[in-house]
DNA sequence: AGCTGGCACTCCCGGTGAACGAGTGCCAAC
DNA sequence: GTTGGCACTCGTTCACCGGGAGTGCCAGCT
């Protein structure tokens, strides 16, 4: 597995042109890189190591006369092994609590979410909302607006609050009363993945038995509600994901190879971003995408570093951001890390 | 107020100048102008015209040997006396309908909109959310969570609900439903604008006058519900704006002077966006700020098409469509009066 | 008075070629 | 294994130049 060939000084080396090439977006050079970083060797030795790296296929010589430039392959081992997450400074911890703290409700904190890791990363940020169907049920309310109509909402254990319209027969405002507790009862505290068999035959189950409750809702209504309460969940099941800090993307046009167009679109389309964020990992469990591993053609020139994130070792949903393969890694996983560690507190507090 | 010097034909010159640019983007000249629209006149008479449109401001020559290409002002006259309103196709109007009327909620009337128009208009799309303090209280729901712990959903007639938790002193569940009665036979109906002041001293008018009655929920309870409802109504005065299609911004990088860096950063900035939309106007009446018209420094390359969207005479809110000055005027503002049309009707019915 | 063809002029654009310089690969020597 | 030297490659920059598009102006025509 371990690559005999390449021994410290020659990992020195990559690791040295990785952080140059990002540093300065320009392909470098063997004397360069002796002059920057104290090799203690001279720029022919690293020619000789350079060469050896090229072959194996870690660097890439944009043409016969210039510098070396990593490969997605230069950057994984980069990543893997020559480099740590690095720590946020002391204001930028600050800078998170105090901005993620005065987030009023759950669609507060993934703005904001988004606009801080953006700016933090100076990156495109993507924030998924915490998934439905993994959370549970603090409340479902019934509210009559007229006679004929209720609206249905449903308040998880993750702030997220979603509302429905349902046309029923009339039903009394007491029978209403009750089937809210009734369903409240059954519901409240479970996962939304179980809410659906427990909901099997609510209707036919109503108190009284076979017999209807003279005050009782009629039971037409009640499977309306249910049908609606569960299509709430099943379509929820579609996540939401959000992103911000395009303008990120623009800074540096020359860092795409055509145009950052391609790039746009696919962030545009919900079914990418959410393949992007990929698999839920573990909460704080950081994942790299470089270059041509992402699927995506249109973004075979980006990497995406992404975490999830949640209640203790709950995972609730991911985050991260995306931006050119030449990025700076370790600030980036940082950031990352960090965001998604203190989003999950905020959302246990909730 | 009338240009005298600008008889028929020259304004024919300057609409054919506008629409051979927009489709083009490239400088057009008086023989290529001859050539394209049957003007029944030599080039060398269109040059005359040209020279003089030239010095009454309304086009311009990048340089000596270019062609014309309309100013900001050349566009202001194509848009006000040049042309009109281009009317949709059958196939864009059934697009409309049917992409909106499968909608489930507000969240999702507002990201379809946008999704929409962004199509439509091949352009960026703002789409702001139904102004709260223009609606009004449907509903206001209390729910109680925990002992101590309330949930305060508001629930307008324009469908959007919002909430969020109090803590408060222990109270009972029949105070609760008691206050939830009286709070909604209070401001039920009511624009939110009104309810600062029939809340005004909504605690001390609590049944039973001075003397607190038995099963009454605490006056502080009722004080904190109060203030947190007021600050909602306040804090959520400052509207939301959503924003997409940002890709179509980079479909032709060359319509902007230098990147569409500062475009993008502008649109990130949600104050931004709120001046962008303007201030309301009536329902499907149409704004077109164009180039400089706009205040900000870094639109003064785009052009904005906004109309307000709301129920009958009512506007709600903002939506419209941003592009480079170069944008299809008459089919951006048929795209934009429709949608927003077709966004109000679907209001009305929730 | 307005329109037209002709013509000289301006200036962008694309291609060519030379000088330059950064960076390399290789080799002989240490 | 490392080093200095050296020839070589190739992209970049700049000056130059011709072609061409488009103009403004003018004299003549209707």
């Amino acid at each position: 597995m371990d690559e005999p060939k390449l021994d410290r000084r020659r990992l020195d080396v990559l690791r040295a042109i990785v952080e140059d090439y990002v540093a300065t977006q320009e392909p470098v050079g063997s004397r360069a890189l002796v002059e920057r970083h104290n090799l203690g060797v001279s720029p022919a030795t690293i020619r000789n190591d350079m060469a050896l790296l090229e072959e194996e296929g870690y660097i890439h010589q944009p043409h016969t006369s210039a510098g070396r430039v990593p490969t997605d392959k230069g950057y994984r081992l980069f990543v893997d092994r020559l480099t740590n997450v690095k720590p946020l400074t002391q204001a930028e911890r600050r800078a998170i609590h105090s901005f993620l703290d005065e987030a009023v409700d759950l669609d507060d904190v993934v703005s904001r979410t988004v606009r801080l890791l953006a700016q933090l990363t100076r990156q495109v940020a993507v924030v998924q909302y915490p998934s439905l169907s993994r959370s549970a049920v603090r409340h479902v309310e019934l509210v009559g607006l007229a006679a004929t109509r209720i609206m249905l909402v449903l308040i998880t254990d993750t702030g997220r609050v979603e509302q429905r319209l349902v046309e029923v027969g009339p039903i009394e405002e007491s029978a209403l009363g009750e089937l809210r507790a009734r369903l409240n009862a059954e519901i409240v505290g479970r996962r939304l993945a179980e809410v659906p068999a427990l909901l099997e035959d609510f209707a036919r189950r109503s108190p009284g038995g076979e017999v209807q409750a003279a005050a009782g809702p009629p039971l037409s209504a009640v499977d309306a509600l249910c049908a609606v309460l569960l299509e709430m969940i099943v379509e929820q099941r579609e996540e939401r994901v959000v992103f911000g800090g395009t303008a990120n993307l623009a800074r540096f046009g020359h860092d795409f190879p055509d145009t950052i167009h391609p790039v746009l679109e696919a962030l545009e389309e919900q079914v990418v971003l959410l393949k992007l964020l990929g698999e839920a990992t573990a909460p704080s469990l950081l994942t790299v995408r470089i270059g041509r591993e992402n699927e995506l053609d249109q973004l075979t020139s980006t990497s995406v570093v992404t975490s999830g994130y949640g209640r203790g070792e709950d995972t609730l949903a991911q985050l991260g951001v995306l931006g050119p393969t030449r990025m700076d890694y370790p600030g980036t996983m940082g950031a990352v890390s960090a965001v998604a560690r203190y989003v999950g507190r905020i959302l246990e507090q909730a």
